[in-house]
DNA sequence: CAAAATATACTTGTATACAAGTAAATAGCC
DNA sequence: GGCTATTTACTTGTATACAAGTATATTTTG
C-alpha cells in the first residue's frame, strides 16, 4: 500500500480541493468557505445556541467562538442573550447577514453542481450514500 | 437544498471524522495525523525536494516549511542541501525516522481496514473511485 | 551573453482545527 | 435546600491551511 492509498489522505485532498473551489465562489463576498457554510447553517435554522451550531456544523466551540467573532464583527450575525438560559447565547443573522444568506445559498447550490458534474446522477447518489457511511465514527 | 446536503460540507466533515480517527492511532507515537502522512511519503519515496513532498502530498510551501520544521526538531528527517540545484533541499528520513515510518506504515494499514470496516470491499472500492474522479479540481 | 521570467524554500499574517482549561449557570441527586 | 456533576461559551496554546510577498538560484529568451 502506497501512501497516497490511504483513505485519510483522499479524503483530506478530496476535502481540500472542495474547500478551495467553494471558498473562491464565496470569495466575492468577502467570506471564507467556513463562514459562509455557518452563514447557510443559520440560513436554514437561527436562534440557536452555539453549542447546537456547533454540532449541526461539526465544527468545536474554540473554532466556532473565532468564527461567530468574525461574523459579529461583519455585522452579519447577533449574539442574543438567552432568558431561559443564562449560560447559552442566541445566534441570529442580521438583516444583512439574511441577505448575504441568500446570496450564499444561491451560490451554493450553483457550486454544489458545477463541483459534481464530473460525476454520472448516479455517482452523486452513490458518493454522498457512501460519506454519509463513513462519517460519522 | 439544506446546508448539510451540500457537498463541500460532507467532504470537509468526513475528512475530519477521518483525520481524527487517524490523529488518534498516529498520536501513540506523538505524531499529528498530518506530520504521520508526511512521514509516511518519505517512506515510500525520500531524497526529494520540499516543492516534490508539496505535489504528493497536496501540501503547500507554506505549511510543508513548518511541519518539516517540527519533523526535523524531533530528528525524524533532515534538510541536505542539493548540490545540483542550490534553491531545492534534499528532505530524507533519519535513522531515527526511517524505524518511525515502518511503524506509522503498519498503523497505516490498520487504520484503513477499521475505518472502511462499515463499507463492503465493493463499496470501498466505489468510494476510491469516486473520491479519485473529484479530487483533482 | 544579459535581461526577463520562473522556480525554490521561506516568512508573515489571518483563519481554521482542536486539546485543555476556566468561570458562570443549570441540572441532578440525596 | 444544598452539594455535586454537567453544560455552556470562552480563552490559551499548538498545529495546519493558504494568500501574499521575499531572496536566491536557475531557466528562458532575445
Amino acid at each position: 500500500m502506497k501512501a497516497d492509498d490511504c483513505i485519510f489522505f483522499q479524503l483530506a485532498k478530496a476535502s481540500r480541493t472542495g474547500t478551495r473551489f467553494w471558498g473562491q465562489k464565496v470569495s466575492t463576498l468577502n467570506l471564507t468557505a467556513v463562514q459562509a457554510m455557518v452563514i447557510r447553517f443559520l440560513y436554514d435554522k437561527d436562534h440557536i445556541s452555539s453549542s447546537d451550531l456547533g454540532k449541526r456544523t461539526d465544527l468545536d466551540s474554540a473554532t466556532l467562538t473565532g468564527i461567530l467573532d468574525r461574523l459579529a464583527a461583519a455585522d452579519l450575525i447577533e449574539r442574543r442573550q438567552n432568558k431561559n438560559d443564562r449560560r447559552a447565547i442566541q445566534i441570529l443573522l442580521t438583516k444583512k447577514g439574511n441577505i448575504v444568506a441568500k446570496e450564499v445559498s444561491r451560490l451554493m447550490e450553483e457550486a454544489n453542481v458545477e463541483f459534481l458534474k464530473v460525476l454520472s446522477d448516479n455517482d452523486q447518489l452513490a458518493l454522498r450514500g457512501l460519506i454519509k457511511k463513513i462519517r460519522n465514527q
